[in-house]
RNA sequence: CGGGGCGUAGCUCAGCCAGGUAGAGCGCUAGCUUUGGGAGCUAGAAGCCGGAGGUUCGAAUCCUCUCGCCCCGACCA
């Protein structure tokens, strides 16, 4: 039966009753019952992976791969992407760029323009349409924002501008490998920057350095910048931050005093941040390729090791603006091309990068910003009335404290239990025993440091959430 | 893209060389016992042995082709 209009309406008057916004809820009815969580947690290393951060993703049930180097994100993986990506973007806001989104299928038209479609070779997947039109899944995006630039901007008084995204993107490696750190589908936050000058342009940079620098902090991670080859995004200005690991991908050289570094609080980044990058430049750091023998540092105090690369930024000029047209007019009445920079963090491979950076042998330590859940409820004996009694009274705490934390409500036993909260690996565990009701205290473990702790339920919940 | 390896139950793997009707451990289901660091016993469910051809009375096993995945190297957020 053909559908009318009036059935239409009506059927569309159904979408908007309430049960379809079922699925929009306030943080207290989402489970965090671990009897109605999916949480596929592997006893055993699955053969397919070699390194740390894959074998602990895909034991601790974050992730599946669907294909190489293609993942899918189960629920846990998920909570830990989010979290990365909400810290990611709070910084990029702070620098005063906008978030916009981008297509994943582009049109191979400014690719054309810019010269890339040629250049960039078979790590771009390369798409016809039934209308035999060229299209190609975007491996990243200079010419799609050059291309909103220039149909939607046309003055100087519209600079600085800076527009940034947080989107899956699709690069056909030769060989992935090392799970999500090296896969061929990936998210990325990817940032553009439009400026009139050189010299505004520089500004532009050095904000997302010192951005870059508050990203990586707060995740608990020690990220050095280095002198890095640009590749072929092109331009003469750009620094890799890299996080130092002993599975990292390359060899890296620095100053030790690099490592000790801090990161700076409270940036004004409208005034001059020269002095920061100075700062932070003024001691040799630099990647396999980039790397010289007359670097002057002295022997004891160089530092080789290994390194994961977990972001990326460039100033390439007017590289894609002048052969795509992206002009804006001077006060003078003069059209001149726009000086660009982009601005990338990786991160899906940010996660790998963490694991990689923060486990041990039971397996993954959550440093607390990215934590899939604050803590872990440990019920030794689900059906216990008294231990059943004592969690659904933290478990509803924590939920009007708007704070997660996932309640093992199973009847595993206690021994199965702990080794998975280890291996997920959340920063508290707290524990409940009959024992422990009966003295009137819980259990809070440290994940991090192992160390066991018989306190008062306020006393535990006052050390989880602060 | 060069070189190597592997596809058998959800996971880890045996069986293949020397063809004869599919196995173990873990996990899963049920029951009993157990209960503070991945328990024990009993009973079960579960696999077109990656796919297609071929050889053979008979193929997980031999041959050919194909698809997928992993590892080492060269390349990349």
């Amino acid at each position: 039966m053909v559908s009318t209009d009036r059935t239409r309406a009506l059927s569309f008057a159904a979408l908007l009753s309430p049960p379809f916004f079922r699925h929009v809820r306030p943080l207290e009815s989402q489970t965090m019952r671990l009897s109605r969580f999916m949480l596929p947690t592997l006893k055993e290393n699955p053969a397919e992976a070699s390194i740390v951060s894959h074998r602990l993703m895909l034991r601790a049930g974050m992730v599946r791969q669907h294909a190489s180097g293609i993942y899918n994100w189960l629920p846990l993986g998920l909570k830990v992407l989010r979290r990365i990506e909400a810290i990611v973007r709070e910084e990029q806001d702070r620098t005063g760029a906008l978030e916009i989104l981008m297509p994943t299928i582009q049109s191979a038209e400014p690719w054309k323009e810019s010269g890339r479609y040629d250049d960039y070779g078979k790590e771009m997947l390369r798409i016809v349409d039934r209308h035999d039109v060229d299209l190609l899944y975007g491996p990243t995006h200079e010419e799609v924002v050059t291309d909103i630039f220039r149909k939607n901007v046309g003055s100087y008084k519209s600079l600085p501008l800076n527009m940034y995204q947080i989107h899956w993107k699709f690069r056909d490696e030769v060989r992935p490998r090392f799970g999500v750190m090296r896969g061929r589908e990936f998210l990325m936050k990817d940032a553009y920057s439009f400026d009139t000058s050189f010299e505004a342009a520089k500004h532009a940079y050095n904000k997302m350095f010192v951005a870059y620098l508050r990203t990586y902090e707060r995740m608990g991670l020690k990220a050095i910048p280095m002198a890095a080859d640009t590749g072929p995004i092109g331009g003469k200005l750009s620094h890799e931050f890299i996080i130092l690991a002993e599975t990292g991908e390359s060899a890296v050289y620095c100053h030790k005093g690099l490592l000790e570094k801090s990161v700076p609080k409270d940036v004004d980044y409208d005034a001059d941040l020269q002095p920061i990058i100075n700062d932070w430049t003024s001691l040799y750091a630099a990647t396999d390729e980039m790397h010289v023998e007359t670097h002057g540092v002295p022997e004891g105090d160089l530092v080789a090791a290994r390194g994961i690369e977990v972001g990326h930024i460039f100033h390439f000029g007017t590289k894609y603006s002048e052969p795509m047209g992206a002009t804006v007019t001077m006060p003078d009445g003069t059209n001149q091309p726009v000086y660009m920079g982009s601005y990338g963090i990786g991160v899906s491979r940010l996660i790998g990068a963490i694991i990689e950076a923060s486990h041990d042998d039971n397996g993954i330590i959550w440093p607390k910003e990215v934590a899939p859940f604050a803590a872990g409820l440990v019920n030794l004996k689900s059906g216990n009335a008294e231990t059943d009694a004592v969690c659904a009274d933290i478990y509803d705490r924590f939920r009007a404290r708007g704070s997660e934390v996932l309640y093992d409500d199973t009847d595993e036993r206690a021994g199965a239990k702990f080794a998975n909260m280890d291996l997920i690996g959340l920063p508290w565990q707290i524990i409940v025993g009959p024992k422990g009701v009966a003295k009137g205290v819980v259990e809070l473990k440290n994940r991090a440091t192992g160390e066991r702790d018989e306190l008062s339920l306020d006393a535990a919940l006052q050390t989880v959430l602060g």
